[in-house]
DNA sequence: TAATAGAATTAGAATCATTCTTATAGATCG
DNA sequence: CGATCTATAAGAATGATTCTAATTCTATTA
């Protein structure tokens, strides 16, 4: 556990939004002014091997990072991009018994628009 | 509907596996050896907005790309890579359910160990 | 059939995110 | 204190994807 590494882990302690690399590199070198890309990347990728964080995948936007709390699973606004973090309990089950095999894990991102884009009818 | 979509929708079509971009190249200069990257592209990603086919992200990999018979989810091997597809008709409905708001669509993807890697004991 | 407009294609340059490489700096341990 | 190990910094390299400009194709109209 180096200072980089206390350093990247605590701005996503401290974001409450998903973080792309670039995003936490400007962040960083706020506080870090040395520090470099690579090293972002390889305490995120890191930490998201040791399960620490997460890293999340949205077609067609960088890869984001995100502190694990508890495994959570994705809702994302099709209109406006903003993606909430929602958890079904009870889905990894549902699925085991689904598909009738034991699972390691999943991933699952939601697509819908969410009530601020719907009130507003105009669509980005 | 030109020549080289036909071209693409029909490899695509032929094809039992999901493939890259790559691989969708490779296979389309065979038949029509003037074809460009771009033009690969461009046809991947107008068929993919237009819902004929289907781009899917795994970590770490390429984009795949893959027909669309229904709507399916996928099931990945985390230890030999191996992607099938899946389908659970009632989850769409208790997703719903669940968040108690109207979806637009889902992606899925299950990590699990296939059959075959399962019993052989040796990790990839 | 010839001319023209519009769309799609080609080729390759450009971009972006990410990874790799190499040399350096820092920490650890005897 | 010196040796060794690991992580970092910096920037080059890579790979996938997108963009751009020029060209070709297609359909339409005269």
């Amino acid at each position: 556990m180096t200072k980089q590494r206390e350093l990247i882990l605590s701005i996503l302690k401290q974001s409450d939004r998903h973080l792309t690399a670039d995003e936490i590199f400007f962040l960083a070198k706020l506080k870090m002014p040395s520090i470099a890309m690579a090293t972002i990347y390889n305490n995120l990728n890191a930490m998201n091997e040791a399960g620490v964080i997460n890293r999340l995948h949205i077609d067609g936007v960088a890869d984001c990072f995100d502190k694990i709390t508890e495994p959570h699973d994705h809702l994302l606004c099709d209109r406006c991009g903003k993606i909430t973090d929602i958890r079904l309990p009870a889905l990894s089950g549902d699925l085991e018994r689904a598909l009738g095999t034991e699972i390691e894990d999943y991933e699952l991102t939601v697509h819908y628009v969410c009530p601020d884009c719907r009130h507003n009818t105009k669509r980005r």
